[in-house]
DNA sequence: CGTCTTTGACCTGCGC
DNA sequence: GCGCAGGTCAAAGACG
């Protein structure tokens, strides 16, 4: 019965669902993770691909070995509901980060969130345009406290649309990733409660490699360099140095590893931000997220190339 | 010249 | 059927 009280049970007036749009359905509880009131880190990971769900669940401590880890897994086969979906999914068990809490507040990150439901209590729905099946894929968002709106997550993206949402200042946008293979998309918006707050949705999962070598894009080929380190080839099982990260990637998800680079991304630069508003402050963690990150070159690199310039040290 | 962003038009689903 | 909102298309322009 333990493990059940970390399930969002929609009758349990703790959890709840934040509202966003379509299916989408952020868990969240007030007891401890209202988004809105706190910047926790609660890292964790997912899997999900079209004949397995599964996800792998771990509270993340600076200094310690993940200490939660919790399994949901069901099949497509069962024709879940979508709510039947989500309650079988285990979010990040809130006791797990709210021992660190205090530290992790500074570091000023939220992460985030899995979801995924389908519209019409379907698994994959389809659609018919001009002739066409539309197959929906599986959606995942998650939130990010950050300046940036665009998270960089190893994959490159092309801008198709914006699109102003109601009851919202601010727009949001949609992208498609520039492999002409692969068809996840991915959209983009702020949230229209927490301005500070990034909600990224990604729709599908990639067919193919992070960029390792990209083009002559500064940004890239730091990114690429960064990359290198941490993105397993797809086809590989074993662990990833996530782990640093106090994450942990169950199989072959591209999907699960965009999420944990955007964050990675997301966390390289509120730490960035956070040395910069206070650089005598030595009182952090000695495994906060930079110090746990290959070392780059000072002011070069991932940190130099997202932080916008008026963040930087000089 | 290739790539990417912008942006208005268009398409689609849904509620009334 | 109509209107609204979300999502997508594609032409035009910007940029390196």
């Amino acid at each position: 019965m333990d493990s059940d009280s970390n399930k969002p049970d929609p009758h349990d007036p703790t959890w709840s669902s934040l509202p966003s749009s379509d299916s989408t359905f952020f868990f969240t509880r007030d007891d401890d993770n209202d988004l809105h009131n706190t910047h926790k880190i609660t890292d964790f990971t997912w899997s999900y691909n079209s004949s397995d769900l599964s996800a792998d669940v771990e509270g993340y401590q600076p200094s310690d070995p993940p200490t939660t880890t919790a399994t949901a897994s069901g099949s497509s086969d069962s024709h879940l509901l979508p709510g039947d979906q989500t309650s079988d999914i285990i979010p990040p068990n809130p006791s797990a980060s709210s021992s660190s809490s205090e530290d992790l507040a500074d570091k000023n990150i939220v992460v985030l969130f899995k979801i995924e439901s389908n519209i019409k209590g379907s698994y994959d729905y389809e659609v018919k345009k001009k002739g066409q099946k539309r197959i929906r894929q599986p959606r995942f968002a998650f939130m990010t406290k950050s300046e940036v709106d665009h998270l960089e997550d190893g994959y490159r993206w092309r801008k198709y649309g914006q699109k102003a949402v109601k009851n919202s200042p601010f727009p949001r946008s949609y992208y498609r990733c520039t492999n002409s293979k692969c068809t996840v998309k991915k959209r983009v918006e702020r949230s229209s409660e927490d301005p500070s707050i990034v909600i990224t949705t990604y729709e599908g999962q990639h067919c193919h490699h992070t960029i390792g070598f990209p083009r002559n894009s500064g940004f890239l080929s730091h990114e690429g360099a960064f990359l290198g380190h941490f993105a397993p080839p797809m086809s590989s099982h074993h662990q990833s140095p996530f782990l640093y990260q106090g994450m942990q990637f169950s199989h072959d998800s591209s999907v699960t590893r965009s999420i944990a680079q955007a964050s990675i991304s997301s966390a390289s630069v509120q730490q960035a931000h956070h040395q910069q508003q206070a650089p005598s402050d030595t009182t952090d963690s000695p495994s906060s997220v930079s110090q746990q990150l290959p070392p780059l070159s000072s002011g070069e690199g991932l940190l130099g190339d997202i932080v916008p310039p008026g963040m930087r040290n000089p």
